[in-house]
DNA sequence: AGCCAAAGAATGAATATTCATTCATTTCAT
DNA sequence: ATGAAATGAATGAATATTCATTCTTTGGCT
């Protein structure tokens, strides 16, 4: 067997668990963990049921690699933010990423959205929830010590409150409550630092 | 058979009809629909499982009258809003009418957090969605004609965020990652309200 | 009142179904 | 031809629902 070959059979391999984890984090998202048979998840991924324990040893071992599939794919999204001289445009850039991802990957963030805090998580996973959260409290931090929002609310409520908002912004696009084109998207994101902006 | 009589058994059964509501509504809004097996409901109601059918024709059926309870009540918190005089007053209501919701009623806000639009509510319960929205998008409305919240950011935008920080608030808190006394809960009322404020 | 038969409510074991997981067999690549 | 990979029917546990039985209440009768 030729190394060309073995990589061959590695990539098919690896594409099989790419369309599980797909499939599952599709399925998943839309009818939850529980309401998701596994079976029904193989042939959304084009394999067997038996195959599934092939790649994961127990319906929770999916969710599992799923939700830190997700989670990290939104982590990096918010990776290397940049703190700008002007606190108006270090804000901008961290909603217009919070933008990108929920425009580019909304079943993941669907996904997340759902089943954070689930009890079939485990520690692994729960210890991956902060790793989103930190770079938005370091921005919402730096922008505090600039003075550009005040100091006396507290870091918490404050990110609480701008996460909240832009979770519930997207959800009411996708119940159909809303429809977001870019200028909107700008008002709520400009609505949002309004809220906390020192006067 | 005297009317008193009759009532008394009508109490008792309105009485295991309440504490069935209520264990389910516990239950769900801690495990999921799918989480949560008829009779462990039924145990903590403490009926049997077979006298849960007398009550409801199926597990769908009491998810659904769990639903329109908590959703009746949450409607009801929002009755009868006052529009005052000075716009912030009336926003300041509305806020303090959630905010009472959310602490007598943490279980019922959590469920109806998780709840909504799911693919098992009927049409029924999904029509009371509405119910809810429309005295605080009245209020928001009110805000917006009178000049108080600017009028280029639309309803729908408004009341998404809104409402979003408001459940993120409260969902972090939950969580743990935060502790709401008063002295939060007014920044972070102000802090919304000033986000949509007209300058 | 006090008793009794009929009706109704409640029970929880039994049933039927669904679903996660396993494994004997087949398919496929080398 | 051989071993790894994949399959999907079989397994057994879990669970929604049913139903034969028991218990409670009711209302007529003396």
């Amino acid at each position: 067997m030729t190394s060309a070959e073995l990589s061959k059979i590695e990539q098919k391999k690896a594409d099989k668990r790419r369309r599980l984890l797909e499939a599952a984090l599709e399925l998943f998202a839309e009818r939850g963990f529980h309401g998701t048979a596994v079976p029904l998840v193989a042939e959304r991924a084009g394999i067997s049921a038996g195959s599934v324990y092939r790649f994961f040893e127990s319906k929770e071992a999916l969710v599992n690699a799923v939700f830190r599939d997700a989670k990290t794919r939104l982590a990096s999204a918010l990776s290397d933010l940049q703190l700008d001289e002007d606190p108006k445009r270090t804000f901008d850039d961290l909603w217009a990423r919070l933008v990108r991802f929920a425009r580019e990957d909304p079943t993941a963030f669907h996904f997340l959205e759902l089943q954070d805090h689930a009890p079939y998580l485990d520690d692994e996973s729960r210890a991956l929830e902060m790793q989103v959260l930190t770079p938005i409290a370091a921005a919402c931090a730096e922008l505090q010590r600039r003075g550009t929002f005040r100091a006396d609310v507290p870091m918490d409520v404050v990110l609480a409150c701008i996460w909240g908002a832009f979770v519930g912004l997207f959800k009411a696009e996708r119940h159909g409550y809303l429809s977001l084109d870019e200028a909107r998207v700008h008002q709520a994101r400009d609505a949002c630092f309004n809220a906390f902006a020192a006067r």
